[in-house]
DNA sequence: ATGGCCTTGGTACAAGGA
């Protein structure tokens, strides 16, 4: 089983690019962020035609989440329950055995910022629901583009990026708190070389240097971790024309 | 060469992203 995340940044400017994507990579699920269409506009007929079923959750300009999967996703969940929130950042459902959470974590725009404290109380929210979804399934993936990089070695220029949105202590400090409830970061299961990063600013010919962060993830619960076959961010839909600033993140189950 | 982007809404440029 094929589990996938990718932050596409405007589904309406890269649905050719997800088409293609799916049909060369043919993952069982993936979840996508920052959709920016109305649920009117979400594009379920162009997946179907992919194979692919879909749960979508958007909103007008700004985030917006979906869930294709190539069977049905049941028991669908949209936001974090008993969270009121304007924006649709959650999406989760079960699929086979496996219970996925897509997210679109908030930016935070900077430390000290509303943004900032939107963040921290969403992250606590999050980690509250997570573990209430974790008791009733165990058998969990938490993914998507968490606006965190965990550790210095998922960022580019550590020293540079000190202190900035997504490297504070506090959200890393939550990162770990979310791993605590039982969960484990697919991608660091592995051996993997270093400098591997699934976003780039579009500015400064970011991409090309490398100069990126490790901020897209796919956590799995305990009970899910002896079934990780392998994980990797995939580098080729960032070279396309007019990319995403992100690129996938790819989890094979057995 | 130390700065270099992209998307939306809406039709000029501001806001947000990361």
């Amino acid at each position: 089983m094929k589990i996938a995340t990718w932050n596409v940044n405007s589904l309406g400017v890269r649905l050719p690019q997800v088409l293609d994507w799916l049909a060369a990579n043919q993952p069982d699920v993936l979840c996508l962020q920052e959709t920016k269409l109305t649920d009117d506009k979400f594009t379920h007929a162009e997946f179907k035609e992919a194979g692919y079923e879909s749960q979508w959750f958007g909103q007008k300009t700004y985030n917006g989440v979906a869930l294709l999967s190539k069977t049905p996703a049941n028991d669908i969940a949209k936001n974090i329950f008993g969270f009121e929130d304007e924006q649709t950042r959650v999406i989760a459902g079960t699929v086979g055995d496996v219970r996925v959470i897509g997210a679109y974590f908030p930016n935070g725009q900077e430390p000290g910022s509303e943004k900032f404290a939107y963040k921290m109380k969403w992250l606590d929210a999050l980690r509250e629901w997570v573990r209430s979804e974790l008791a009733k399934h165990p058998k969990l993936a938490l993914l998507g583009d968490f606006n965190i990089a965990p550790e210095d070695r998922d960022v580019c220029d550590p020293v540079a990026w000190a202190g900035q949105i997504h490297c504070t202590v506090e959200e890393r400090d939550h990162f770990q708190k979310l791993v605590g409830l039982g969960l484990h970061d697919a991608f660091r299961l592995f051996d993997q070389a270093p400098k591997l990063y699934s976003w780039w600013d579009y500015r400064m010919l970011a991409f090309r240097r490398n100069q990126g962060l490790r901020i897209d993830h796919i956590l799995v619960s305990d009970a899910l971790k002896p079934r990780v076959l392998a994980c990797h961010i995939d580098k080729l839909p960032r070279k396309n024309e007019r990319p995403s600033d992100h690129a996938p993140v790819v989890v094979e189950l057995s």
